[in-house]
DNA sequence: CCATGCTATCTTGCATGCAAGTAAGAATTT
DNA sequence: AAATTCTTACTTGCATGCAAGATAGCATGG
């Protein structure tokens, strides 16, 4: 069993062992951004167990907001909380890879459709961002410097839902997206080089610049969808379990 | 301000004013059907201000599982909470209502997808259920009750959803499908006989029996679309707040 | 040596207590 | 009478206390 102090540190230290608190509305906001960002940076690796009280330890608060920052982690699908014995970092599977892939494509597919409808004047800055990040993707590939390419993709597709205006979507997204970027990091090395992403947000950037909401949705749909049938084999392969 | 005893019955019998608990896992998810079905079902209509101490004394119990469920119900959208101040069960305006439609436009017609690619013998009994509903909305609507059609046509959405798989999917859905009730409750009686409906869902089971998910994917999203372009105006039009 | 039962400990779930902030209304002043 | 200040009651946010369940390790009996 994975017991907090063989990751975070040796014991003598463990009075120091803290991640880092991020300040906001309240603790328990606190502690979920932090603990999130544990996870999604791997500081919180898939298996590792934590108890309320040591996390709260290592946040400088009580088991409350703690607690209740669990209960809406649990609820995004990142931990499992078995009562009465702990808290564990869930791995991502195959078949959950596939299930968020489907969730982000549909609304991805919404928010690109939104995104053309928009009045013109509207569109032009996210068009420009858009391009911009794409244009940040070709350099990076070309350089072969692929966690640029990464950051810059994620911008690209971050991009796309922030700008939509629907609040909900945008949440839903968001939480879903912070699930994949583990999946993509652990992979972003071993898939071969991505070249035809550039060329397909090209495709999207265009549908919206005409304003064709569906077919700038098909365009976002096709291009996760490419991303995904290159991911999911590749994970069944080398019986990836640890995302 | 409306209190709660205007609302949940005269002070004298304040003992005994209590929303059905529903027994489950915990007190939390106990607290937060209860409160969602109260919202849903217009017990806590928009504007209605609760506090925390009032709820879990309805419920029986204290104030913490209540206090957690209001923050799931807050990040569902259906309520805000103001610090220090109190809850307030929120209204949906027409641009929310167009929000939750994109969504649930974007994640049916997914698993309207999704369902068309399962292998024959698990699409059958999918499709039998859906052809039943769709049954029992025309045999309602041609008896004229609309409550009955309102229901069938649920199930069918409800279904949809529910069987394709995807969990996250249908956790997003049913948050949202649940707003979208109190909309549709609302204006029933006020918008024209729902009779293309049927064919429409026709169409969807007609495309997920051929196997063409990306048919399916469009007949949902269509068929939802429709909905929403009938309702939208209606709330514009009557002006309606209190969804 | 192995199996079985017991105990000590660790875990979450929830109730309660306390602090801090807000608002409404009473009391006071102009 | 009107405006202003102060008090008081009520709200959530969070810490802490306590109970109940689960587990691991040890002791005991075979």
């Amino acid at each position: 069993m994975i017991r907090s102090n063989e990751l975070l540190g040796p014991v003598s230290v463990d009075q120091d062992t803290q991640i880092s608190e991020v300040s906001g509305a309240g603790r328990v906001t606190s502690a979920y951004q932090a603990i999130r960002e544990a996870i999604r940076s791997n500081l919180f690796p898939p298996g590792y167990q934590a108890a309320e009280v040591e996390i709260a330890r290592q946040l400088g608060m009580s088991r409350t907001p703690v607690h209740e920052a669990m209960a809406r982690l649990q609820e995004d699908g990142l931990v499992r909380i078995l009562p009465k014995k702990g808290i564990i970092i869930l791995a991502l599977s195959a078949a959950d890879i596939e299930d968020i892939y489907e969730v982000t494509i549909a609304l991805e597919g919404a928010a690109a459709a939104r995104i053309s409808s928009f009045p013109i004047e509207q569109r032009e800055p996210v068009i420009e961002i858009l391009r911009q990040a794409t244009l940040a993707m070709k350099t990076a590939l070309a350089g072969g410097d692929l966690k640029a390419w990464a950051q810059a993709d994620e911008q690209f597709h971050e991009t796309l839902v922030a700008m939509c205006g629907n609040r909900r979507l945008m949440r839903m997204a968001g939480t879903i997206a912070d699930q994949l970027h583990r999946a993509r990091m652990f992979t972003l090395n071993l898939r071969p080089l991505p070249s035809a992403s550039s060329d397909e947000h090209f495709a999207i950037i265009s549908s919206i610049e005409k304003g064709e909401a569906e077919a700038a949705s098909r365009a976002a749909r096709r291009h996760r969808q490419h991303a995904c049938d290159q991911l999911l084999p590749l994970i069944a392969r080398l019986n990836l379990r640890n995302l």
